[in-house]
DNA sequence: ACGATTTTTGCACGCGCGTGCAAAAATATG
DNA sequence: CATATTTTTGCACGCGCGTGCAAAAATCGT
């Protein structure tokens, strides 16, 4: 039994050698499913325990084509869901076995450099959970396809060559109308965020036909370039400036919680008004803040933990056809509504 | 020139084939600093651009050894500010070339098991941008050392095989520790984070000592076990809840953002009362949120574009030694103290 | 135009592990 | 105890690219 003094890039090699194995073998007693005696991995195990090696996922991606990777590209710092969603992510993809690569999409034409970015670590798939990129950096992405699946996370998309895991938009944005409705708010104002393909508006379209429908008139509706609380609360001050007593809206419908923040701070601290007596104010996330005694927001809830499961079920399956689902979340009743 | 159907797997070979030279001049046009011609360059260039060919660094980290990867360990994402950092550091990181492997450290005691992890992708550098680390795991890193680097990023080390990159935190503290008491309160109350070797409750030692030497006497402290304003926000209740008038403290110096957005949170909506003018609030890290009309919260600002730049240079230097730095910050005085 | 110098190109070998199959060992069967 | 069956182990080849050196081509000087 030789002994080398530098313990430097221990390999299997090394690992079979001390503990009198062939190198597959040390292999298979890394792998879960693998037929080997216990005898043998428990004297592999020490083995390698005591050299301190550890198999090296590059070579086993190289050599099998999986790499038990996925990217995740982010556009969107500003608004305090993402942290939410991949903090879920993250934690249902470790503990089932992937590693995340996180990609930052730089600013709005920097999403196809993302996806080769994330093409040359052939990974496995790629999560988009932002909203910036459309219909062009879809099809440039089927088109590069060095990676599986394309997923669009908490998004719903109708491209084909794409896999949308998201809460069912229509449904969730009805039953926020209705209880809109049903408590008795008469002048509704819809605060949208940036129109891309992705987000496909479809909140704010079904919002807005669910109140003619049921009222006869189309509520107003403005919108903001990025889902920022401080975009929110300028326009909202610009906006509201405007109007006179009667015809000011008395609920805003917010896309989601990070303009619905935005919206309660200008609706307060801009304004001078008070939440929800002058003017309520409605979310869509449930972000950790809304939940906090200064908002108290009433929103809707995504099942983010079950999405993420799913998720993970998507990656591990072999076909990949008809995959797209949606979810059902619920309404939270809290105060601002 | 055979021309195949299935494009699925383009490699270095077919490119060359395609462009008429050898391998090993495919993957020189793909180097920024080779000796090559840009006639060929050129070449081989269209040629990889019509065959849709992408390197692939999985191969290239296995031969040379070099990944061009980190890993970002996160254990707290109750944090806003670590959706701040991360957006800096990947930022930095791919405008310079590097990728991000985001790995969620799932649970207090999963930190070692988080870096084996990173290590089996075999990441040039493994970042903690937690807390939840102590000396146990940073020497188990550093025996299995299968990264070069580990980079404690926005946190003081002390330890010898770790390069830290961070504010330094007495300086800053003291700045603090004078505006508060320039400003005239004469009783304020330290709000500190979970106690962790890495975190070394350098602020709030620091503030303790600066007011004793200045005063005469200690003030308050009291500490939670995550940086979240939730937990902040619960203390401060129970905590104030006992005091009557005089002895309430007149300011909550807290250790960063989180715990001071819960605490304004608290003071308002629990015990009713005014900030600043009954008890202020003082922060530290200038989340987005802070500069709010909501919060107007006065706090330290950390340069994080510039930690996060000198980070890359120190992936990038080629020597291990002396590379700990501190970064001056400056205080951001607006209305909450 | 010829040799000296510089630039550009080609190549053998190795990085560490997976895969599928065949040989060997262990166990079951009559 | 001999043979059939199952479990366990060993191995050749390939995954796609880097490295350092030597050969070939291009450039320069006079």
């Amino acid at each position: 039994m030789k002994k080398i003094d530098l313990p430097e890039n221990v390999t299997a090699d090394d690992v079979a050698a001390e503990a009198g194995v062939s190198r597959w073998t040390v292999n298979r007693a890394f792998k879960k499913a693998a037929s080997i005696s216990p005898a043998t991995r428990d004297k592999v195990m020490a083995a390698a325990q005591s050299l301190g090696y550890v198999p090296d996922l590059r070579a086993a991606a190289l050599a099998s084509d999986r790499s038990n990777l996925v990217a995740l590209l982010v556009d969107d710092f500003a608004n305090p869901h993402k942290l939410v969603m991949m903090e879920r992510l993250t934690r249902a993809l470790r503990s089932r076995g992937w590693d995340t690569l996180l990609v930052n999409t730089l600013d709005r034409d920097d999403a196809g450099s993302a996806m080769l970015n994330a093409s040359q670590r052939r990974v496995d798939a790629t999560i988009l959970i932002g909203i910036q990129f459309d219909d062009e950096v879809l099809k440039a992405a089927h088109k590069a396809r060095r990676f599986k699946k394309l997923i669009i996370f908490a998004r719903t998309s109708e491209n084909p060559n794409t896999i949308s895991i998201a809460v069912d938009d229509q449904a969730a944005t009805r039953e926020i109308a209705r209880y809109v409705m049903e408590r008795g708010y008469k002048n509704p104002l819809y605060l949208a965020g940036p129109r891309t393909v992705s987000a496909h508006l479809l909140r704010k379209e079904t919002f807005l036909e669910f109140w003619k429908n049921h009222t006869g008139h189309v509520p107003g509706s403005i919108g903001v370039d990025a889902y920022d609380p401080i975009l929110a609360s300028d326009i909202i001050r610009q906006t509201l400036a405007g109007y006179q007593g009667q015809e000011r809206p008395d609920i805003i419908v917010c896309e989601n919680d990070a303009l619905a923040l935005g919206t309660i701070d200008s609706i307060r601290h801009h304004l001078h008004l008070r939440v929800p007596e002058d003017i309520a104010v409605i979310g869509f996330d449930d972000v950790p803040q809304a939940d906090s005694p200064n908002y108290r927001l009433t929103t809707y809830r995504q099942p983010l933990t079950a999405m993420a499961n799913y998720l993970v079920d998507v990656l591990e399956s072999a076909d990949t056809s008809d995959m797209d689902r949606t979810f059902m979340g619920s309404l939270v009743v809290r105060e601002s509504a």
